[in-house]
DNA sequence: TTGGCTATGTAAAGCGCTTTACTAGCGATA
DNA sequence: TATCGCTAGTAAAGCGCTTTACATAGCCAA
């Protein structure tokens, strides 16, 4: 690989001279700047990124740590990340942690050590505290879709409260009264805020919440099952699931079916993200959308803006939609 | 940030005493550790990586670049690598280029300026011979479910003219005479070898491959719908499709809806990779499994025996599996 | 003739680490 | 006593770049 001083000895200048001039720090002659170029051109010269970064101490890239790219919807985000980093010439490194803890604390410290200029953090658990005191007073970061207790960096959310409170009043006006919520994990903010929505729905319309009906797990197909079959089994059964992420919903599919009933003649089920699968199971899913590009995109604004030293907003609230599909009906009992 | 003369100081030896220990290039007394390991803790000290690969040349990273991450094939291809990676101690940069040729060479070469150990690349594109051109020659690269031809480095790809094979041999056995194919990009290897995969069979059977019932375009369920299309305006109709990806699958399932004909009572199908949402579509797709997480590792391990000076075998093929679910009944005509 | 300005550069230090040589001191050995 | 070998380190160069401070030549004005 041909260096700097390679290109200085061709050209017969200094590195000094070319390095500035590369950088734009410098006005040369056009003969100099010829000959720069030839040399460059003859000897293929690209500039060692490390060395670079080593030097000036900054990276032009970002870190965005996930808890599982392999999960569309972090996926999803992952692109929106790289697309818009990208255009404001970034690069982006993508990690995923598995959603544990001291993986995630692993990657962010391996972020750090690779010396990134920022890092877009998101997850999927309740932290207990030691995320919070790794990120707590850092000033290139931003928190995305989930938030980290005690960490007072620019955030990026979705209206979860509302999303969810689309989906019961949707169900509410079909006619539905009995309606149970089966959502991720405990005392997540998503899942709290879902909750609280939902039961804003409810108590405009003058239904009760049953605590029975309310049951939180994960945002899994697994835990949909799960909970589906709790649901089914006890002795009335709601006419109406809201499921807090369409991962839980084709959980609820599978057992609704198994069951021998069918959606939505004898339960109606509401699903939350539209993924890109909601629109292909059988029914096709009436569910919140949120919008997962736009987070991504708004995430990396918000990061660069802190690097340039402004000072973005502190919470973002993105809109959700009702997208209504085929898996809500007037409830048959 | 603390540095590692900062450590020396502290401790009260020079950086050289310190940078060994930490590299177990050296033995030092009990007490002498003691005093290191002491000042480490007090200042915090991580190593930082940037200059420690600047010094060594070794990153121990590799990068994945990859046509696009929100595609939940490539998502769970990166998943796969990243495990395997970290395993070995490596980290990956995943990069997505959205298949564009001068996104695909820009990532490689911002790879390999940030001089990572080595690259995974997948594609999904018939390169023009760019591609090839910045590849050849390289020794510390691996292909990973597409090939890219004049690149020899070990490739890892799929059996894909067996998993075609089976999936025609499938509809035959059920029953079936006419029986279309629909494919991705015209020359791209996969392609070929599926269409070969899928001659084969018909051969055996004496069955007849019709050139109107092969349809080349696109992976996407754009390209599944517009070629369903052209295949139902037709006279007269092929009793069941082969799908050569989901999304052409699905494609062709709405396709085949629209014109209010149903799957498998009027023309069965089957697809190709056994996405997750291959099951959870109506009626649940009989499809051809790649083994995703195997060719990701494999890759890996491949790449990482490269850069450990081993030669790998120049091509590996890993086994597809037929699944059967319901997409697939006996022809109705 | 001198002083100063502009144009066109360069020398050298430094980013934080690794690594190759080298060495001071000391006990054991011949 | 001279030498050897071992222990416990160290000095300094180098990875490839950036950046600060300085330098020289030519020209113009006073």
């Amino acid at each position: 690989m041909a260096t700097l001083s390679d290109v200085a000895a061709e050209a017969g200048v200094s590195p000094t001279a070319v390095s500035r001039y590369l950088n734009n720090r410098i006005d040369l002659p056009q003969a100099t700047r010829d000959r720069i170029d030839a040399a460059i051109a003859k000897l293929d010269y690209r500039p060692n990124l490390l060395a670079r970064r080593l030097s000036t101490g900054k990276s032009e890239a970002i870190a965005l740590v996930t808890p599982d790219i392999a999960n569309p919807f972090f996926a999803e985000l992952a692109a929106a990340v790289e697309r818009q980093a990208h255009a404001s010439g970034y690069s982006v490194y993508i990690t995923s942690t598995g959603g544990h803890a001291d993986a995630e604390i692993n990657a962010i410290r391996r972020m750090a050590d690779s010396h990134v200029d920022g890092l877009i953090m998101t997850t999927n658990r309740v932290d207990d505290g030691s995320l919070a005191g790794l990120l707590a007073g850092r000033e290139n970061v931003v928190l995305l879709d989930e938030d980290i207790v005690g960490v007072s960096v620019p955030r990026v959310f979705v209206d979860n409260a509302e999303g969810a409170y689309l989906a019961a009043k949707h169900l509410i006006e079909m006619g539905h009264k009995d309606i149970a919520l089966i959502g991720g994990p405990h005392r997540l903010m998503s899942v709290n805020e879902r909750l609280a929505g939902f039961t804003r729905a409810m108590d405009e319309a003058g239904l009760p919440v049953r605590p029975g009906w309310v049951l939180l797990g994960d945002y899994t197909r697994d835990y949909g099952a799960a909970a589906a079959s709790v649901l089914l089994d006890a002795v009335d059964l709601p006419t109406a699931i809201l499921a807090c992420s369409d991962y839980i919903a084709i959980g609820v599919l599978q057992v609704v079916r198994e069951h021998g009933l069918s959606i939505p003649g004898d339960i109606s089920l509401v699903g939350f993200d539209d993924m890109a699968f909601a629109a292909l199971v059988d029914p096709p899913l009436t569910t919140i959308r949120q919008p997962v590009a736009a987070m991504g995109e708004l995430a990396v604004k918000h990061l660069l803006a802190l690097l340039e030293g402004q000072t973005p907003p502190a919470e973002t609230r993105l809109p959700v939609e009702l997208v209504t599909r085929q898996s809500v009906a007037a409830p048959s009992r």
